[in-house]
DNA sequence: AATCGATTGTTCGATGTCGAAGTATTCGAG
DNA sequence: CTCGAATACTTCGACATCGAACAATCGATT
């Protein structure tokens, strides 16, 4: 029996009043995304890089040429405080990867640019990520993936916006 | 446009010739998983206490009575490192929530037990979780989370036993 | 044009986690 | 019965992250 089916009903035995069927839902959740990133930050250490450098080349990667967004477009990309930001901008610039520029419209800020490696590291480390998925996603047919896909929309979206406050 | 879907959409101008599309997925789980985390750090704050805190507590909770556990089976319990749970414990001895008792058969081990003030916190924040969790699943009806479930279900066994190594 | 508030990024201290090394105890082979 | 291996936990140092306080700059209002 799974962990998350056993949660529920650890929960039934000593809460019977308890419907604890919901837990099961982001217990999975959670869990998956644990084990996913785990594996994932093997795959990446193979090639001496981890999950934190990626999501920052990512997100410079996918806004296109010339490839450059302000450190605080990043942070929210990726979920990550300021200061964390500037942290891991400091590493990536100390690797070779990225580069602060001049912005002219602004003294403010300094727009963070992938240089030519880091361009070529966040292409090599996507195809890495993308064989991984794709066997973590096997065991699922297509239009299952198109169902759950939707769920998880429904799911996010209710997250994204918190009933009232 | 929502961030995940977004994402499949950059890499197809970035790089056409990947399929992006698993991403999506993984996307949206750790997304989801992240934003809820956060939702259910804030609920637990309010009652003056946090997640790590009832992560230890339901695990010895849902062992049964008398409540107690083995550490290194919490730690594997709730994916955490060993001296990580050392330091956890700690805390919640400090709190009055847990405390250590002499196991008879073994003077190597000291298994944690939930104290009474235990019982009644795990109580208090389990009965919270679940109704946070039953509001962020209203938008998806009970068929289509039984799908889900299984879904998730499949994807969990793919990342809990990797293919080969 | 001067100033005040808003915005952006950085620094700093605190915290939680990990992995490696260390300690104590138990088990088992001879 | 003894000693080495295995087990269970703890300690320690390193590191990533956060939030609060800070610094610099921009913009808007008068």
């Amino acid at each position: 029996m799974d962990p998350t089916e056993r949660l529920v009903d650890d929960w039934r035995r000593e809460l019977p009043e308890l419907d604890a069927s919901p837990m099961r839902t982001f217990a999975q959740v959670n869990r998956l995304a644990a084990l996913v990133r785990r594996r994932i930050e093997d795959e990446f250490e193979a090639a001496g890089f981890n999950l934190a450098t990626f999501d920052v080349l990512s997100a410079l990667h996918r806004s296109g040429a010339p490839y450059e967004m302000l450190p605080s477009k990043i942070a929210s990309a990726v979920m990550l405080s300021p200061s964390g930001m500037t942290h891991r901008i400091d590493q990536l610039v100390e690797q070779g990867l990225v580069e602060r520029v001049a912005d002219p419209s602004s003294r403010r800020t300094a727009p963070v640019r992938l240089t030519e490696r880091g361009i070529e590291t966040s292409t090599a480390l996507v195809h890495r990520l993308v064989t991984l998925e794709q066997q973590l996603l096997a065991s699922i047919d297509d239009r299952r993936r198109g169902a759950l896909t939707q769920d998880l929309s429904a799911l996010l979206n209710a997250a994204e916006h918190p009933v009232a406050e």
